[in-house]
DNA sequence: TCGAGCTGTGAAAATCCTGTGAAAGCAGGA
DNA sequence: TCCTGCTTTCACAGGATTTTCACAGCTCGA
């Protein structure tokens, strides 16, 4: 549902340093990943960057800059396409909009500004095209599709309802970072968790109960004593791992500081 | 590039007569579409005129302005909001865009860059659109014909209504895809779904009866619960019984037309 | 080794969601 | 104006899902 606040990746072809650094600045503060490209950057690398939005100054871009811009718009469809340059008159705005340009925007320009409107750009773009969503994430054995609000074993179903799919996908994007509850509890419920509330632990007792029912030798859940889960496919297999991720330690050297500070992995 | 052409529905809210003559001369000489609207006039008769586009001078609006023009983005994600107006700050104008308006632009505005921009705005939603379809799309015994705006059964129609087959219609062009509720009135209905809004629901029953009607033996509708609904055609006879469509639920009485409550598939 | 504090678990209770039938509201044609 | 077919709204029942609870098992620092 939020439009907004999604990462946006953006590229921009400028060679005013001072516009593109300061935007940069306010870009990576807000989250946003942004690439500085070379002028005469061939379309297909652009396709490669998947990008959400391009800003251009088509100055850089030299006699042929309006080719470009037809090609770019034409090969990138879904490609958020803003103009931001210097004085224009209104036949080459009009001439801009018309070749698959989103927006035009003047120099001097506040990097807010240009934000805002990279963000409505994008924005637009995304609701042309609610499909096309990304591929399935596999990790181990297990397949997560957003598309389908589901994750398989081997082409079965999990029967994961939605809150453990949500739960389950949310801890998989953030493989291998530990997130507490609190904010588990804030990404998948929307709000604020209660204290003492355990939903959080129910439904990864749910999901590991499933999980481990279609995916047996495989742990993906681990409990940071303390602190909350992390997602993390290792195979369990008993044979031929041995000793070491079997789940009673053997020992863990509690006399010297063990290196991992306060986290009993499970 | 001619995406355009097509005609445009645009609404004016704004009393500067003088621009809005010119710009009105201009849009019908484009062949598109204008209405001039009074300042108040409430979302729900935007709904009903079925935009494309709206440009708006929210000098016109008084002290709510902010408020109507979020309102308007929220129930309308599909319309273009293009706001047009004398001197403002870099923070209205980032406010608005933030709010859901898609481009601000400032008075006085040449009216070709006006419609330009309108045109840009108003791009997203007709892309892949080739009303040609290819040819009738067919579904398990089902037949989908968008150009009668009808679907068949070995010839004979399901005598859907124009709201029922545009239903139809979106699910199936998704096939696999779990849909959202919200995203399906969205895009069938042209607004946002108003919260605990059944219609959905009540013509997915619709449909499913006159599928069943014509086509029996076969589901095409899957609730996924909390979630939406998935159309993927499925024989649901005895035999067929496949190993990964019916998950572990014991196919209760598989006898002759039971009424099957609509098999609930998360 | 002990105990306070965390986490895992099973099940009951509360809540939410969907299917459904029917009535009410609407729009267009006779 | 009335009729007719379509759409929207409503209320209820039966399930499915989520939340809550009490207790058992673990972890870690003292």
């Amino acid at each position: 549902m939020n439009t907004q606040s999604q990462t946006i990746r953006l590229a921009v072809i400028d060679d005013d340093s001072g516009f593109v650094t300061v935007l940069a600045k306010r870009t990576e503060a807000a989250g946003w990943q942004q690439r500085q490209v070379a002028s005469a950057i061939p379309p297909e690398e652009l396709v490669a960057m998947k990008l959400n939005a391009l800003l251009v100054d088509p100055t850089v871009l030299g006699e042929d800059g309006w080719a470009y811009l037809e090609r770019v718009c034409g090969m990138l469809p879904d490609l958020g396409v803003i103009v931001c340059t210097g004085r224009s008159t209104v036949a080459q705005r009009v001439r801009g909009l018309r070749l698959g340009v989103d927006d035009w925007l003047t120099k001097p320009c506040h990097p807010e500004e240009a934000m805002a409107r990279i963000e409505a750009v994008s924005r637009r773009r995304r609701r042309g095209r609610p499909e096309a969503e990304a591929g399935p994430l596999v990790y181990g054995e297990l397949e997560i599709r957003a598309d389908r609000f589901q994750a398989y074993v081997s082409g079965s179903s999990l029967d994961l309802t939605r809150r453990e799919f949500e739960l389950l996908q949310l801890l998989a994007e953030a493989k291998g970072q530990v997130l507490e509850r609190e904010a588990i509890y804030q990404r998948v419920w929307g709000y604020a968790m209660a204290h003492g509330d355990r939903s959080v632990d129910v439904f990864i007792r749910k999901l590991r109960q499933k999980l481990e029912k279609r995916s047996p030798g495989w742990n993906y859940i681990h409990t940071h004593f303390g602190v909350g889960y992390r997602f993390d496919p290792e195979a369990s297999d008993p044979e031929s791992a041995g000793a070491f991720t079997t789940s009673l330690h053997p020992r863990h050297t509690p006399v010297t500081s063990s290196p991992e500070p306060a986290a009993t992995v499970r």
